[in-house]
DNA sequence: GACAACAATAATAGCGCTACGATTCAAATG
DNA sequence: CATTTGAATCGTAGCGCTATTATTGTTGTC
């Protein structure tokens, strides 16, 4: 009952040797006008905001958005997850939004799920865990736990790369059955109609298997035969000449090819080379990404191209817009298209 | 003076609704434990862990890592810095990177410079006002601000992809020079005299102007003549094959090239293919990165492979390794090597 | 010249969590 | 049986910042 005695203070370690304190104490004001001025400059005084600016720059005070954050109950980043970021369409996604939410001071914390759905559940509680200001996931497809994780936030979740299904909160994308028909629509009007898909792990790129069923109904809507050759791997270049190999041995009479992504194309393309297949004379390809190499190949190569960037520019957008209080309407959708680039192989 | 009337309490937004005390609350344990089950769950008895994660389960909780990591002065995130996660070398670094950090909880925030050291320098203020629990940048070259602001933090600071000048703290990576002078020694082994190095962008990019110098030297050290054609825009498949038929046209005697990655090399076999150039009886290529596509070309690609998810590895290994209170000698520098592909194209 | 209106600044009370020391209680020891 | 030990748990005091209200000073108005 007599713990008056006052035990000294315990030592705590300290994060930074430079707070938002030193700044003020230095420049002759409040650690709130401080914090004012690092939020709203316009609100505080313009010889404040001198002295101040300059405490900042002498002591090289660099803020704790932890604690800004924890304050605030909001954070400066921005959570997105994507199935990896080898992948080269998620990683110009990637970059576009990056360089967007500079802007803003945003930063990104990335996860990368391997197409795996427990694994994106669990990138989506650590990314919860930020608090962060808005989430991006890929695709429509997700577990009911990531569903129910994301069912009540009150920051914008903005499924990418997907477009045509049940969404969260918002999407930007495009329809990824939509290319499958494009491609087919195309082969046809080259006067093609013996079809083959090339797809290459369609049991877990749900977006490939679209396009590849989007291409099939297609191709025999249009009156032409239909098929598929698939590999359970990844889409590289090597399966994609196997898979071309497999098609021609298969189906000898086919005489246009779509592949689910233009590392299959450029495999087909050098497989018809080394069998002496004339492309497009005798074969046409098609690919999709129009990645780097594909309009440098032997011949260029029809592909289609989606718009990785713009997705990744509209996402930032949205989030910009949030931030600023413009609540959109929930629920948008945003269709950032694709488009066909006929070069030689078709 | 006499303001002792207590106003209502405001309304601060709270961040979550629901929080470790309401777990604790259910679980009928004090919030400490419930903070030391999640940090020490060994160090809880059996029946409190079963009842906490109990709670746990059902309230849903997500922790706040911002409250803690302001209470513990350091968070569970690491931030890295790459010129551009479109680059495929820097994806494979960051991915692998990822993967292995999952495993302690731990968060990549990722930032990209473009090649800009007044960038970096921004990005590298960005991350610190995160506390994060390392820092890792790409290269050895940074401004002096960079320097100055990394000079004294607690964290490690980890230089990836560049060895062979001075560093910050830790350095993870291979020797430049060394892979332009394996290219060359390969060709001049392979009886080649009259050697072309193709190189993009060389005068942003350091390392690939390393490789260029190392290449150079090596080349003209065994006797052969060396020349350079370069293109300032960034290295892609197209601008290989016009600095292959460049490099035809200015040195019609060429019988070695070595590229400053593979994308420039599938470019200059693409251009081969059309003007007819035997490869490598007429002439050999060499490609740095062993990229998707290099084995799968024809003909197959003699590259140089470096060890871009080893770096990851070795990077979350170092960090792990911190975390864990094992601190090894500051100015660690780990060689990942490189290996000589040696395929059909030379 | 009294008062309102406004701009600029300051004081205060947390945000949700962790580190640290303190406390409790059972088992082990002399 | 008093004491020691150790494991398990708890209480407390911030971490560095922001949102909100409160306070000050400075104009403008009738």
């Amino acid at each position: 009952m007599e713990k008056i005695i006052r035990k000294p203070p315990r030592n705590r370690r300290k994060m930074q040797s430079v707070t938002m304190t030193d700044v003020a104490e230095l420049a002759n004001v409040s650690p709130s006008t401080v914090s004012l001025f690092l939020r709203k400059p316009e609100a505080v005084s313009a010889s404040a905001s001198q002295t101040i600016s300059r405490a900042i720059d002498k002591l090289n005070y660099v803020p704790n958005l932890m604690a800004g954050g924890l304050a605030a109950a909001s954070s400066r980043a921005v959570s997105i997850i994507v199935p990896s970021v080898r992948n080269a369409f998620f990683a110009e996604t990637v970059s576009a939004m990056q360089t967007a939410l500079k802007k803003q001071r945003l930063q990104l914390i990335l996860g990368h799920t391997e197409y795996d759905e427990h694994e994106e559940e669990e990138l989506v509680r650590m990314a919860l865990s930020w608090a962060p200001a808005a989430i991006v996931l890929t695709g429509l497809s997700h577990s009911p736990a990531t569903r129910r994780l994301l069912a009540n936030v009150a920051i914008p979740v903005i499924e990418i790369w997907e477009l045509g299904g049940p969404q969260i909160d918002s999407a930007i994308g495009f329809h990824h059955d939509q290319v499958g028909i494009a491609a087919a629509e195309h082969l046809i009007q080259q006067g093609r109609r013996n079809l083959v898909f090339l797809g290459a792990r369609m049991h877990q790129d749900r977006r490939a298997k679209q396009r590849c069923d989007g291409f099939l109904e297609a191709a025999r809507n249009g009156g032409a035969t239909a098929r598929v050759v698939e590999h359970p791997d990844a889409a590289s270049a090597e399966i994609g000449a196997m898979l071309l190999s497999d098609a021609l041995r298969l189906y000898p009479d086919a005489d246009g090819i779509s592949c689910s992504n233009d590392h299959i194309a450029l495999g087909a393309l050098f497989a018809c080379d080394r069998l002496k297949v004339a492309v497009p004379e005798r074969l046409a390809v098609v690919g999709f990404g129009d990645l780097s190499f594909s309009a440098a190949c032997n011949p260029p190569l029809t592909t289609i191209r989606p718009s990785g960037d713009l997705i990744g520019r509209e996402a930032a957008r949205l989030i910009e817009d949030h931030l600023n209080g413009e609540k959109p309407e929930r629920q948008l959708t945003i269709d950032t298209r694709f488009t066909l680039q006929h070069r030689r192989s078709s």
